[in-house]
RNA sequence: UGGGGUAUCGCCAAGCGGUAAGGCAACGGACUCUGACUCCGUCAUCCGAAGGUUCGAAUCCUUCUACCCCAGCCA
């Protein structure tokens, strides 16, 4: 059994298990409804639902809807979707912030009643001028030794909703002259005439994050509060909430809470060149360039899906991107690499032709269609097999043909003998052109003694290519998607509005000819084209009888043929 | 001297005083009825920089540098 390296949030739980500190572990994923999750919060899915299995805790998804001015119903729902397939468990376990207000608000009146927060009157850009700098204190509010009597009566008034939005606010007491900016006096409660989604028009006042979040963990348990390193200078504002709310400490005898928890940063997952900021996707779904925050070529875990990926190669990405709180930019490059090696044993390998150019074999007999067996996928067996007409014309990949090949290239050019797959070897001798000198047709020559499977069959060539019987073959469209991506440039310019993107971030191949077992979009999931790709049906664009086929990812190619 | 954080191969990332793991990418080569896969090999005398401590440092000390986060009644 090799050692695998513990990352330091792991070395972190297993010191706290060992001292005592706590005797189980409780995780969460506390995200705001307010937009559709991207790789990155996949991430943080996977961390703390991987935490809690392994040290055998629970771990939940938590809504943290506490301002229901931005909080939509529909990104819950799209949330718990994802959630549900990124972690594989239908029965993820969901809470809502807001179901602790109450517990929230018991928290202020005790803070209020012990002096550790009072009532502002101060208007948000006083508060702000008030603040201080980074570099400088700042300054105290005049409000801020009001008798705890008094704030209580007062945030009575902001519970009861004879409060107009702004004109006051629950601050706690701390120190106006940290160094830490988030210490200097947070707001902890403000008022907000707003209904919402859950709890309709019960409150008009709605905690901060900084004070709800500490409390929300404590609530239900969670010993281990992982979050993005931005939040690292809130930790000591977390600690103070906790403590300074909790009178016995959270476990004492008459202990209101579910466990005192710990807050641990990491940090977040970027993508080299990956467009993930909100403005510019807005911008795109607004201009029709995208389809949505699900178009394929995004990286929205709606995306993901629609593009074919699957849970578990985003969970080997994740696994290999490894954690830590070292700022970083994963490469592309290891997620596609994960995907392949998914799929690698799970997708059959079909042949379909992109580009499509006619094959005539001379020497075949006309009006013939034999069947060729051929193995789904040789590396498993369990996908089983199929047939595959063949006859005297077929259909070929453009790029497999070359009138005069350049060094290193084994497939068709006059003279040269090459294996179809699954069939026989052929010798090319000739080819047609149009009046443009484009090839329209390569002519060949079989040996019918090299059959695969026959006595024949052992003679070494060094190419071999796919090919799609062509009065059988059917045809289809493909598309071929390329992430959309954040050149140097910019993909936003922010002076005039305008978006700089890719052009080939998809290419269609209209009258692509496919084997014809393709013509039932279901027979598979995902699917291989020999030489092309992972490829799967988008289930949006599907149209029965018509479906689009869409590459999920490429294979890696060793020749290229050089630029002309 | 605002506060907080991070610096190890092109990208991630182990390492926690005993003489630089691993993965991706890349590059050779073998194999191959997918130029895929697989397989073998190469890829940091050096760990942001400079000093110091030590028999010995990426790991300890000092100074410096670079980058990231923070001044919402957002999360």
């Amino acid at each position: 059994m090799e050692t695998v390296s513990r990352n330091f949030i792991e070395v972190e739980i297993d010191r706290d298990l060992r001292e005592g500190v706590y005797d189980h572990v409780q995780t969460r994923f506390p995200p705001e409804p307010n937009g559709f999750l991207h790789i990155g919060h996949a991430k943080s899915i996977l961390l703390n639902y991987g935490i809690a299995r392994q040290y055998k805790g629970k771990f939940c998804l938590r809504f943290d809807d506490t301002n229901p001015s931005k909080e939509k119903e529909e990104f819950m729902q799209a949330i718990i979707k994802d959630v549900k397939w990124l972690t594989g468990d239908d029965d993820v376990e969901i809470r809502y912030a807001s179901d602790y207000f109450d517990a929230m608000y018991a928290a202020a009146v005790r803070l209020i009643k012990e002096g550790k927060a009072y009532i502002s009157t101060l208007s948000a850009e006083e508060i702000r001028s008030y603040r201080g700098t980074l570099t400088e204190g700042g300054k105290e509010d005049p409000d801020r030794n009001r008798a705890p009597e008094e704030s209580l009566r007062m945030f009575e008034e902001m519970k009861s909703g004879s409060v107009p939005d702004g004109a006051m606010t629950l601050r706690a007491k701390i120190d106006m002259q940290s160094g830490n900016i988030n210490m200097r006096d947070p707001v902890i409660y403000r008022v907000a005439h707003i209904s919402h989604p859950r709890t309709g028009d019960k409150w008009c006042i709605y905690p901060m994050y900084d004070f709800a979040h500490p409390l929300e963990d404590a609530v239900e348990g969670t010993t281990h509060s992982l979050c993005t390193m931005e939040f690292e200078d809130h930790r000591p504002l977390y600690d103070w909430v906790i403590r300074e709310s909790m009178p016995e400490g959270g476990t004492g005898e008459g202990k209101e809470w579910a466990s005192t928890p710990r807050q641990i940063e990491f940090a977040k997952m970027y993508l080299e060149n990956i467009v993930t900021g909100k403005r510019y996707i807005k911008k795109m779904v607004e201009e029709g360039i995208v389809d949505g925050w699900d178009d394929p070529r995004l990286v929205a875990v709606a995306a993901l899906r629609r593009r074919g990926f699957t849970p578990e190669a985003i969970r080997q990405f994740v696994a290999l991107s490894g954690i830590s709180k070292a700022q970083s930019v994963s490469d592309y490059a290891l997620l596609e690499y994960c995907l392949r090696e998914d799929l690698k044993c799970k997708a059959p390998r079909v042949f379909a032709i992109l580009d499509p150019v006619r094959l005539i074999i001379d020497n075949y007999p006309e009006g013939v269609t034999e069947e060729i067996g051929i193995e789904n996928n040789k590396e498993a067996p369990e996908l089983g097999t199929r047939k595959l007409p063949f006859s005297r014309e077929l259909w070929i990949e453009r790029e497999d043909f070359m009138e005069e090949p350049v060094k290193k290239y084994h497939r068709l050019y006059p003279g040269n003998e090459v294996r179809l797959m699954n069939a026989y070897i052929v010798t090319c001798t000739s080819c047609e052109k149009d009046a443009e000198g484009r090839v329209t047709a390569v002519h060949c020559t079989y040996d019918k003694d090299t059959k695969s499977g026959m006595p024949g069959a052992d003679k070494k060539v060094k190419g071999t290519i796919h090919w799609v019987e062509a009065s059988s073959a059917y045809t289809a469209t493909v598309r071929l998607y390329e992430n959309i991506i954040d050149e140097e440039k910019g993909v936003y310019n922010e002076e005039d509005g305008s978006l700089n993107l890719n052009p080939d971030s998809v290419r269609v191949c209209e009258g692509a000819k496919c084997e014809p077992s393709l013509k039932d979009a279901q027979a598979f999931d995902r699917f291989q084209f020999v030489r092309a790709g992972y490829f799967c049906v988008d289930e949006k664009d599907h149209t029965p009888g018509a479906p689009v086929f869409h590459r999920i990812v490429s294979l890696k190619s060793s020749f290229k043929l050089p630029a002309t």
